[in-house]
DNA sequence: CACCCGATTATCT
DNA sequence: GATAATCGGGTGT
């Protein structure tokens, strides 16, 4: 199992979140390996996206938005959550980030269940604030290199092939008409 | 199952 | 003062 390197983030945000799936994300929290299998993500672009973070430019937020691919990008949202995202962009785009909204657990799920406070495995990881729980992930996870191996990384994890579905991005009161949304067919660990 | 709403804080108007 | 890339618990059908 290879990690993702710098090229593979280096591509238009709406292929790397549609390529991303599939694909493993790995967090390391004390010696315990947590992971999971990407089966939904959102991309969010630049000045051309209205829904995203970075269309007003550059603000203490959103710094992760504009720097190298590669890189986490987490924030805090409604006073309850963390969203997870990871910086990919084609080169001559200024920011774009890809939002990982579902996982399909696959290691340490007794301290994802503990993490959750919730036994039930399809309602472990699909959602982008139940992930950040389940995974330990927080303010301090933001601006990580996801490319070396450190805690944070994401893995190739060619298993059984998936059928990629596309919709409009949810939670968003602008640039809905978009389709940038992708999940796998079927997958019960897809957000609703 | 469907809707409705409160939590709780960074950011925007 | 309002809103947000959300979630879980409540009520009603």
């Amino acid at each position: 199992m290879k990690i993702l390197d710098r090229n593979f983030y280096m591509r238009d945000t709406e292929v790397v979140a549609r390529a991303l799936l599939g694909k493993l994300l790995v967090h390391y929290i004390d010696d315990h390996m947590l992971s999971g299998l990407i089966v939904e993500t959102e991309a969010y672009r630049a000045d051309d996206d209205p829904a995203s973070h970075a269309c007003r430019g550059k603000i203490t937020r959103n710094i992760p938005m504009f720097g190298p691919v590669g890189y986490s990008y987490v924030y805090f949202i409604y006073g309850n959550h963390f969203c997870f995202n990871i910086v990919a962009k084609a080169k001559n785009q200024p920011a774009g980030a890809v939002l990982i909204r579902a996982l399909e657990p696959i290691k340490g799920i007794e301290v994802m269940q503990k993490h959750r406070n919730q036994t039930n495995l399809s309602n472990l990881t699909n959602g982008p604030g139940k992930l950040t729980q389940a995974l330990n992930i927080s303010k301090e996870q933001n601006a990580l290199d996801l490319t070396t191996q450190g805690k944070l990384y994401v893995v190739d994890y060619d298993t059984k092939s998936h059928v990629i579905e596309t919709s409009c991005r949810v939670g968003i009161r602008v640039g809905t008409e978009k389709k940038w949304r992708f999940y796998c067919k079927g997958n019960v660990n897809v957000s609703k």
